[in-house]
DNA sequence: AAATATGGTATCCAATGGAAACTTAGGAGA
DNA sequence: TCTCCTAAGTTTCCATTGGATACCATATTT
């Protein structure tokens, strides 16, 4: 293996960073279900702006991660849908959303812990 | 199950902002594999800064993922160990440096194409 | 006396993030 | 005709964050 992540000139860094996000973790979640439109997105992920949701699909975009249909409807319709790349990704990333499900009690308990004793 | 990642207001996103940082993945990723110590980690990680190390670390100790430990030498010395909640989570990250790892190309490829297109 | 090592904090400035307003384009309704 | 509506964004603004750099305490080595 030629690439490393701890190398800090590596391009894997640059998709680590990508991925490193929260909101694109949560774009990938849904998109591995079925294709979703923009608008449809934004009310599924409670708490995201336009603006935010607007960028990171462009840069999962770019990354060929999800693909963009628009379709010439009135008003006009965008559909984003995940690819065979970026499903190979949604695995992992799921995986880290199930985490934080399975394991949020263990996490806020370990704060409180933390907080009482500093 | 009672948490939804997808709603604003869960615990559970607390979690998934702590992860979705490019540095907290490294962090824990070079834990996994055994002990080490601040300065250690700093040199292994190539471009952190000892600022974002250090609260990277805190916020890991606090969520109950890495352990910390002092001992009394001179100068002193400091070790962060992963917990096994910690461990389990590793699982999942490392799956994540993998993945970029094995599809950078892939990922090249498809931005230059974007890029091209653009 | 000066340099080295450890494990940090403090300071400063640039980049990022989110909230809210604005935009474009084509109907639908009055 | 004039106004309103929706979808899918873009723009603007301000607060927060991020990283680079400098600094600190302590003790040993040179």
């Amino acid at each position: 293996m030629e690439y490393d992540v701890y190398v800090q000139t590596c391009p894997t860094r640059l998709v680590l960073d990508r991925l490193a996000d929260k909101w694109a973790v949560l774009v990938l979640g849904k998109l591995d279900d079925k294709p979703v439109r923009f608008n449809q997105l934004k009310r599924e992920i409670d708490g995201i702006s336009q603006k935010v949701l607007s960028q990171v699909l462009k840069k999962l975009e770019r990354d060929g991660l999800v693909s963009r249909s628009v379709f010439a409807t009135v008003p006009v319709t965008v559909e984003y849908a995940i690819t065979p790349l970026g499903r190979t990704l949604a695995l992992t990333v799921t995986a880290l959303t199930r985490w934080a499900e399975e394991n949020i009690e263990a996490v806020l308990k370990a704060q409180q812990k933390y907080d009482r004793s500093a």
